[in-house]
DNA sequence: AGATTCTACGAAAACGTTTTCGGCAATTCG
DNA sequence: CGAATTGCCGAAAACGTTTTCGTAGAATCT
């Protein structure tokens, strides 16, 4: 229960002032060898640090970054978590963690709660309300007030900041073109409702790249999902209602669902049904048959958001308003589930 | 880029002292209610919201608490993070988090930065590292500073303090009985090495089980994993270079690697083998066939070491130094790997 | 010796709060 | 009408730092 050590106490130990004290210990040439050895000798035996508090009052910067995402459960968030923890402990600084549970409200109050100076700057990723509300009152205020944000994966348009985001469009484009290429000719694919910026986007690229090939529109099976705790009985159904070669999932929930769903009907995969998911994460690895994949490199995007926004803390506050968004490339994991 | 408002901006903008715009803010009845509306009016106008930095330090509580974790990308660990999360916020707490990647050094350094004021207590699992040289000097230290602890699942007895686990033994029992009273006759543990409590302890649990129905050391299969990253071989060899009808992995991944190569080579599950794993995670949900587990409850173990610490905090500091520990009960899942 | 420059330290401000205390004026009491 | 009480507000301390400025004494220079 030793009370913790401050600058003051080390001063009336020593009967000097608390200016002389502080300058010791930064190597002041103020200081006398004598006094400052002593000083520092002290202040080692008794373990002395900093109060981290005190210095962020001071020097009106707290060395911490704030994220904001709605969830810390899925995989993907968690390898992002991990890239900004990685850089940003390379730089000096600490990482706080909330989690807005994909609600409109809880990202508010977590942003305001953040905002009152516990943090330099945000990273973050759009809760699905705030994506479907198209509310970003709270982000704006935040900018507005001079703090940095940059935004990952979920990103809105209408705020101008940096972002990290990979081509989705791209991305769709590539799986529908990798099964292309295997030789399929009816592709299906399972999305998420449009609001969810990802799944359409992915979509989106899908359809083109089966466009380009001179596919029409009714030449592929389309299934929207709404609620992705629940989405069993809807992919089965899908997956029996219709007819195709090969399957793209937007992400591996759905792509090992439908697996399995294929399975259980007698359906054998690659040689029936060829699956390309998206998201690299466990369940690809380890599902039978694994998956091949278009990966995320959500560690990479961690890495890169906290880099820039570090980046936009430590430059001349007032300079040139230039915001970047850097788009992350993706990859494709090629697995069992496709010859 | 309008600066962030202070209660000094306002005293100065609307002619009154600061104290008087703090009393008003807060409700003092010393303030005259024409004053305080005229405040409340200006400062909600402006968005005024009080700077915790000063607030930390003139209250020195940080209305924060740390955890240190080796990874946050194990399913496990995200859920307990995700638990701390919920009831810190429920209190009006927020949460920092740093990872040691399994490493002493980055536990110790991480550890240290967080000591400096910046939180008021720690919920963390020891690295492995850390179990390895059984050198807890940075706990000790933070401890004697009179900052709280709460441990969970990876903790040590060397250390005074609230943990939350659960208890491994009872659970490696029970999964050993639940296969036995299905009639199985012949078991095996896929396990880690020793020094990582939870897979010690969990066997120890296993062969209790067995010992009491009769068995001897001799009538069942060992296997222990040292690195976990590069575990197929081992556990494909062990597989097929041992009978057994039935058997208990220390985790997930153990499991789904075990049942995957007992699949390739002709064993069909459950009928041949029987699998329970530990871990209920995201694998042992889609796997194929889905795994029966023992689950951890990471999200309830999270909770309640969070609850233990904020009552820690809340309470005078200097009173019974009584410590606790919480036993989580486990709970088996079953599904489609046991019969 | 007198003027100047170093040397080595202390005082105080600042960061943004909250809170204790003191005080002035107006009101009430005896 | 003088004394006590009340209502309303400001000054200042405190939390732990860093940094600017001032200064006393010693050393150096002329």
């Amino acid at each position: 229960m030793a009370q913790k050590i401050t600058l003051k106490k080390i001063a009336k130990d020593l009967k000097v002032s608390i200016s002389t004290v502080s300058k010791a210990l930064r190597d002041s040439h103020e200081i006398s060898a004598e006094t400052r050895d002593k000083i520092k000798e002290y202040a080692k035996e008794f373990n002395y640090k900093p109060n981290s508090i005190a210095l962020s009052l001071k020097n009106q910067k707290t060395k911490k970054i704030g994220i904001i995402i709605p969830e810390i459960v899925h995989h993907f968030f968690a390898t992002v978590i991990s890239g900004v923890e990685r850089v940003a402990n390379e730089k000096g600084y600490q990482v706080i963690i909330t989690l807005s549970g994909e609600s409109f409200d809880k990202e508010v109050v977590n942003m305001e709660m953040l905002a009152n100076g516990s943090i330099d700057g945000f990273i973050m990723s759009l809760s699905k309300e705030t994506m479907e509300k198209q509310d970003f009152h709270h982000l704006r205020e935040v900018a507005n007030q001079g703090m940095p944000i940059v935004m990952f994966d979920r990103v809105s348009n209408d705020i101008p900041c940096d972002k990290v985001i990979i081509d989705d469009v791209a991305a769709g484009h590539a799986a529908a073109e990798f099964l292309l290429r295997k030789g399929k000719k009816k592709l299906g694919i399972i999305s998420t409702v449009d609001y969810v910026n990802v799944g359409r986007l992915r979509s989106q690229g899908f359809k083109e790249a089966l466009q380009q090939r001179g596919f029409e529109v009714e030449d592929y099976q389309y299934l929207k999902i709404e609620d992705i705790d629940h989405c069993e009985n809807d992919i089965e159904n899908f997956v029996v209602n219709n007819e195709f070669d090969a399957l793209v999932a937007v992400n591996e929930l759905f792509a090992v669902t439908a697996s399995k769903a294929l399975q259980k009907h007698g359906k054998s995969i690659p040689e029936d049904v060829a699956i390309v998911a998206f998201t690299d994460g466990i369940l690809s690895k380890y599902a039978s048959p694994t998956l091949t994949t278009i990966g995320q490199k959500g560690e990479e995007m961690g890495g890169i958001a906290a880099a820039k926004l570090i980046e936009k803390l430590e430059s001349k506050d007032h300079e040139n308003e230039s915001y970047e968004t850097v788009i992350v490339k993706t990859s494709l994991i090629e697995r069992e589930s496709t010859p």
